[in-house]
DNA sequence: AAAATTCGCGCGTTGTTTTG
DNA sequence: CAAAACAACGCGCGAATTTT
């Protein structure tokens, strides 16, 4: 199975791409984003090597790396991508703010009706789906918890502001997906991801939350059937310029 | 050559959806 | 609404690539 993926590519890249054992590719709705690696590991190489890492890291005292910071950066950055590809890929361009009437500090209670406006939504508008990231009122001093929310669907302030019944609601028209100067579009909620990345307020708690399902990892080398897809579909591969990363566009036929 | 970046995995926990 | 069932992420780490 490997041997056909890595024939395949080959022939339509032939020379660019000697050779290589693992690729990973987010479909974001026809266009892709792919990384391949020369030398990858193999499944079995991968499982003997998180054994070995799971036995280290028993050993090591719980929650205390000095490393912790270093580690806390790289989830951001994991956090950042994950973001950008699914609000990309369900096209999340319509922008919401939820804040509340109360000064609400606490995150935990701030989710608290977070979780209950979500169930509502979810259950008044099927097929609804989100990427939300919160943020403090800090510059006016209040402190208080609200959330910046990228969504698919258009829907009414007035009934919005029903349904989160909080406080105030804020609708950001839709965005465009249009290319000058717009290059950004999708990384409109990322700065929130990286300004909280250290904030004692938001440790423990998930970086960012979305709809479940919201998968963008459209094939892996380690992941067979999730692969196949792949073989029934024509693709033009390209080099960007510049880059080492390699762009995998879908041809529709 | 060294440093920085990226990303998967396991565990334990947080978060989402369904069910009652 | 609460609780159960299901799903996903933070953390810590290693190992690879990419940048300096």
């Amino acid at each position: 199975m490997d041997n056909l993926f890595i024939r395949f590519c080959q022939a339509v890249y032939g020379f660019f791409i000697m050779s290589f054992s693992n690729a990973r590719i987010y479909d974001l709705d026809g266009d892709f984003e792919a990384k391949f690696f020369d030398a990858g590991w193999s499944t079995s190489e991968l499982k003997e090597k998180t054994k070995i890492t799971e036995r280290r890291r028993k050993l090591s005292a719980k929650g205390e790396s000095p490393d912790y910071e270093k580690n806390s950066q790289k989830n951001v950055t994991k956090a950042r991508g994950n973001v950008r590809r699914r609000i990309k890929k369900y096209k999340l361009i319509r922008k919401w703010e939820l804040t509340f009437a109360d000064n609400i500090q606490e995150v935990k209670e701030a989710d608290y009706y977070f979780r209950n406006f979500m169930k509502r939504i979810n259950r008044r508008f099927p097929g609804f789906k989100y990427v939300a990231t919160r943020e403090f009122q800090d510059k006016n001093g209040r402190g208080a918890v609200h959330y910046h929310i990228a969504v698919n669907m258009f829907i009414p302030k007035k009934e919005l502001d029903e349904i989160w019944g909080q406080g105030f609601t804020w609708v950001r028209a839709y965005i465009k997906d249009e290319k000058a100067g717009r290059k950004n579009i999708y990384n409109y909620l990322t700065k929130y991801l990286t300004k909280y990345s250290n904030d004692e307020r938001l440790k423990g708690y998930h970086l960012y939350l979305c709809s479940q399902g919201l998968n963008v990892l459209f094939t892996d080398m380690h992941n067979l059937k999730a692969r196949k897809p792949f073989y029934n579909t024509f693709f033009r591969i390209t080099k960007t310029q510049g880059k080492n990363s390699l762009n995998i566009m879908r041809i529709l036929a």
